[in-house]
RNA sequence: GCGGAAGUAGCUCAUUUGGUAGAGCACAACCUUGCCAAGGUUGGGGUGGCCGGUUCGAGCCCGGUCUUCCGCUCCA
């Protein structure tokens, strides 16, 4: 749509300015990819939760929340496929910039070697497995050059060094280094819901199709992590697993993908801002999945994900567990006139990144206006945020300090904060207030002035418009509380 | 990870052949002020991202490093 070129180092340094997010360790040069949320940005950040949470807990009979665990037991990612699919060291051509797994390189080049000189190609290859389970990258890499291994896009032997990137981090339980396992800082939330699943089934008397929400922090050890808090290291998902019955999947992902769709138009958010991605190439655990993208000031990204995971992960922790994870279903299957039995539920998943949604409401509410007349030169910088999201809902401006104004102004404070977030300044002129409450998204703001005293009436101003209106005080909570519904 | 750009007060920026930093806004106090930023007075605030080198002397030159942004690449 419109201005996207300049548009995010301009939100970047609004976030800053007003307390909405910091750089991490910033006293200390910062840590890269790692984002604080400060005292308006972390408003911001439970709002954007909560409108979450009612929509898929509290909007759904059968569906509740969780919050396990950022610990978890090692084999879960075992399980998970984690472990084996992201520690493989790789290595790039400098010339192509092309990454490559090393044994799928090494592999490769045995393959071709094997036609003419075997004994060559199987030694080469069990020299590989050597290296590979010592975790020797230099003799790797040594073993690249040694056999002149290219690259098929550049042709060259022009390699970096052999690195391993590894998806997860690891930290150490236990209080003794010697005796302690490593274990992983979960790398997405979905496996604490996974391995949960019968607790909650059994104890809430769970009836299938149901559903377990879950927000809480992932850690993904990037190995190019940009955009802002578009893709941090440190980040936070706010997931659901619907639980359904095998054959039922299609039908589901079809409802959610609409329902969730659904949720994001509500945030304000106009249609042509959104669009689907669905995926082609499928993962190993899904049989059909897709991204909502949003049109970020650097383009359209995924926002969301939708996945039809099958019953992979429960599975999987069946299988690693040695604990059975079925479900027994007692409605009567219309084809044999019997209960359906027991099975392993198929499951759809919705997993949006709440860091991605708090830049994605950021980049929608993010306007610079231009306000100048002949006579003087103005603009002004506000944050059009749906009522329901801002984190002030409400500033109370007594005109004056003096003349008892303020008093009032203390009044209605203690009416409404119970119910919202308000603000009270009685600083500067009244311009000067409105404008640094626009810039912090505050939909609301009340001026108390001499007639306030009369006849209980204040001046209440919209943020969007700038338009005022006068208004008895006693109708001011109630207004506001009708717009954050 | 590769290429490019940047880093001086909270913010936006100056200091034009290297001579121990300045403005506006913001902030604090007081005065003034009746409804859409920038009224008056006074005041606080900078070891020029960090480390090292050249030099009698470095914000300015050189090397390294950290961080950010842009483009490319990658993303279960």
């Amino acid at each position: 749509m419109s201005n996207s070129e300049n548009k995010l180092p301009s939100i970047i340094s609004h976030c800053k300015e007003y307390g909405f997010i910091f750089q991490s360790s910033e006293i200390y040069d910062g840590l890269s990819a790692v984002y604080d949320y400060g005292q308006w940005g972390v408003e911001l950040k439970k709002n954007i939760k909560d409108a979450w949470w009612r929509s898929m807990v509290y909007m759904h009979e059968n569906i509740v929340g969780i919050d396990s665990a950022i610990f978890m037991h090692p084999t879960i990612w075992k399980a998970s496929g984690h472990v084996d699919n992201f520690s493989d060291p790789m290595i790039d051509n400098k010339d192509s910039k092309k990454r490559y797994r090393v044994d799928h390189l090494i592999e490769q080049f045995a393959e071709q070697l094997s036609i003419t000189n075997p004994d060559e190609a199987n030694a080469m290859l069990s020299l590989m497995e050597n290296l590979l389970s010592k975790d020797d990258f230099t003799g790797l890499k040594n073993l690249i050059e040694k056999y002149k291994i290219t690259c098929n896009i550049s042709n060259t032997c022009n390699w970096t060094d052999v690195r391993q990137f590894n998806l997860m981090f690891e930290t150490k339980l236990g209080s003794l280094a010697e005796e302690s396992d490593t274990i992983y800082l979960r790398p997405e939330t979905a496996q604490g819901i996974f391995v949960n699943f019968l607790n909650v089934q059994k104890t809430g008397r769970m009836k299938i199709p149901f559903g377990i929400a879950q927000i809480g922090k992932a850690f993904r050890n990037e190995i190019v992590a940009r955009g802002f808090i578009f893709r941090m290291r440190e980040f936070e998902q706010m997931e659901m697993q619907f639980f359904v019955r095998p054959g039922t999947q299609k039908e589901w992902y079809e409802y959610w993908k609409n329902a969730r769709i659904k949720w994001h138009y509500e945030l304000g958010i106009p249609p042509a801002q959104y669009r689907f991605h669905d995926h082609q190439k499928l993962a190993h655990y899904a049989d059909a999945a897709c991204d909502i993208e949003y049109n970020f000031p650097m383009g359209f990204k995924e926002v969301e994900g939708i996945h039809s995971r099958t019953n992979f992960d429960l599975t999987q922790h069946q299988t690693f567990s040695k604990k059975k994870q079925f479900y027994f279903d007692n409605d009567i299957d219309p084809a044999t006139n019997k209960p359906y039995g027991n099975y392993i539920p198929y499951v759809i998943e919705t997993s949006i990144g709440l860091d991605r949604a708090i830049l994605m409401t950021l980049s929608e509410a993010y306007t610079e206006e231009d306000l100048s007349t002949p006579e003087k030169q103005d603009s002004r910088a506000v944050l059009k945020f749906p009522a329901k999201i801002a984190p002030i809902k409400l500033a109370i401006l007594p005109l004056m300090k003096k003349d008892g104004l303020a008093e009032l102004a203390k009044e209605l404070m203690n009416d409404c904060k119970p119910h919202f977030l308000c603000y009270y300044e009685e600083k500067d002129s009244i311009g000067k207030r409105y404008r640094r409450m626009d810039a912090l998204g505050t939909p609301f703001c009340v001026t108390i002035d001499h007639q306030t005293k009369e006849d209980n009436t204040v001046t209440i101003r919209y943020r969007d418009s700038m338009e005022q209106e006068r208004i008895p005080m006693s109708e001011v909570k109630e207004k506001v509380l009708n717009a954050l519904n």
